[in-house]
DNA sequence: GACATTTGCGCTATCTGTTGCGCAAAGTTA
DNA sequence: TAACTTTGCGCAACAGATAGCGCAAATGTC
């Protein structure tokens, strides 16, 4: 009986009748090989079915040709589309992807992490979980591989970061409702404790300010029910808002639900426009403006930034990781559809 | 000068004053060694920042503690609840996922299994392309380690399978539209060669049939113009339908976006019923009804499965993989919204 | 106190490819 | 034809962790 495993370098080679040397060398390129032996040895390779043992391989001292990336969560389409380009781009450099999610837990992201270090990824992409502890510094401190973080930066780290320009992006926003020519601006926040929430909150502020106009804002809401009440709030108030710019996408929806239920006509009474962009913005009525952010970029430069310095790390080992931490931020574009005031194209 | 590579086993050792194997014992549990050493060895492990390296654990017969997953894409909704779902399950058996796509292209598909069993690794599992070749059923002939497919069965394999009861669903969807009293009740299919379409359409026809009424089926919808265009002759023949069930996502958003651009009132002159729920069913006026797939369940049933053959072929070398393949159906439900004349809720 | 058992630990083969080095045969040059 | 280069290929030493086997010391049994 043989054993129902893989079949073996050696074993090819014993088939083929040549050294495992010989096999070795047809499997990487065929170089220095008699084209005889080598058709020989690939037809054997073809009748076992061989493959190459990966972990012999990475055990040899070549890379594993796994990278890691580390998110809160796949099924959220920030983050699956993000997965989705840097998967393509590792693909494109003969790498598998291996996703795990923290739930925005720091214990979890840890324990990830050294998974992933046990198993030896060449390098991690990492959307760091939104409290940061000093856990993950003195980690990724002692990580001799390339690192790069998306969404957020990792702060006081030298760690590499491409991230969507969040408080140009909610410039852009809050100027483009001025311009429709709204005065009274409500921010509807959510957690301002996280970073790309707190770099959109002074987007919108520095704007307001710089048109003489004033801050409105709440930083309560965090489900359906606490947006309606903050909306009908504000509504029932003395001075109540011309307009809502929403800084999440759950708030956005949670918003023109709310204001739909409360019968208020959109862009009419109050305009909404929200901070990312999501698949039915378009389809609803009306459609709702949102500033949208470079998704599959973000992956993609991740992913390639990772692979530039692990190529500089074959070169020269030891400085793996390049010196100068960049912070590569991404452009962010409004979309104009019918809720902002504009005409939907 | 010290190289940066990850310290390995023997250095523990060597900087505790032990052998490796008492190391090799630490690490896995520390049976048999003394408090003492244990003591000794784990502070060393510690200081030194020590993780085994799982290429040689791999390489010495043990698991790559991976499995793989193979799917159309990670973007999509629908796939990425999965990958979520089957990433939990993997963890809880200390194993990472790898994720691959193939953006339904045959060869991209075989590619990645490709790699993926390079990698060695545990399990797969595998949402098949569209167009099955032979190639696939070939490959996974040969494949000795335990492979579970979802959203449809892989034909002419033992492959155990787990997906939705498409069939059923597609029955309840259309024996509730007739209950609330619609007549002429159009279909609209999409790509209908598709193993979970053509199951829908099947649970359509009989339901129709046993209804007595006519089946009215539109196979030619593929974007928002086809939609629309399908729309708008449907509605304006001799006799129009009552109510359109769309059989997939993408064709219920066309048509609920179709269906607002002609006027047409929903539910009272034409209600919708989609397969398949998507974030902003219960968001939009008025509110979409629709037949939901377990998705996270796919996902982590799939998996489960595949832990639990990995668990027998660890027993019993030889018979990794059961021998009766199992198909799986999953519940679906039907979700009650506005669109089909219920009352939102 | 003699003998059996348990506990603690190290030696070494092993898993599968890769690679530097060496050797022989074939081809080239003077 | 001697000396040299090139081509083709195998031997054997790795890489890092694990496990069977053996041996010594500690503990237990009568």
């Amino acid at each position: 009986m043989k054993k129902s495993t893989h079949p073996t370098l050696t074993e090819v080679a014993r088939k083929a009748g040549v050294g495992t040397t010989t096999v070795s060398r047809v499997i990487n390129g065929g170089e220095r090989v008699n084209p005889k032996t080598l058709a020989r040895v690939l037809e054997v390779i073809e009748t076992l079915g061989y493959t190459p043992n990966q972990a012999a391989r990475t055990l040899k001292g070549h890379r594993t040709k796994t990278i890691g990336l580390v998110i809160p969560s796949i099924a959220d389409p920030f983050f699956s589309s993000c997965a989705e380009a840097a998967q393509a781009i590792a693909r494109s450099n003969d790498s598998l992807l291996i996703v795990t999610t923290t739930q925005n837990e720091p214990g979890t992201e840890i324990e990830s992490l050294n998974v992933l270090i046990r198993h030896r990824t060449d390098g991690l992409i990492i959307a760091p979980a939104n409290s940061q502890g000093p856990a993950l510094r003195d980690l990724l401190h002692r990580i001799v591989i390339p690192v790069v973080s998306i969404d957020r930066p990792i702060y006081d780290s030298q760690i590499a970061s491409v991230v969507a320009d969040n408080r140009v992006g909610a410039r852009i926003a809050t100027q483009h409702l001025i311009e429709h020519g709204y005065k009274r601006i409500l921010c509807l926040t959510g957690e301002s404790t996280l970073y790309t929430i707190s770099e959109r909150i002074e987007g919108y502020r520095e704007t307001i300010k710089a048109a003489g106009l004033d801050c409105l804002m709440d930083t309560s809401v965090t489900d359906y029910e606490s947006t309606e009440v903050a909306i009908r709030k504000a509504l029932s108030g003395r001075k109540p808002p011309d307009a809502i710019f929403a800084l999440k996408n759950s708030t956005t929806i949670y918003a023109f639900e709310a204001l739909q239920k409360l019968n208020v006509q959109v862009p009419e009474v109050v305009a909404l426009l929200g901070f990312d962009d999501f698949e039915l913005a378009s389809t609803v009525r009306p459609s709702i403006s949102v500033i949208q952010q470079p998704v599959e970029d973000i992956g993609r430069i991740a992913a390639e930034l990772l692979f530039e310095q692990l190529f500089e790390g074959g070169k020269a080992a030891g400085s793996a990781r390049s010196k100068v931490a960049q912070e590569i931020k991404l452009e962010t574009h409004l979309i104009r559809r019918s809720s902002c005031g504009c005409k939907d194209i």
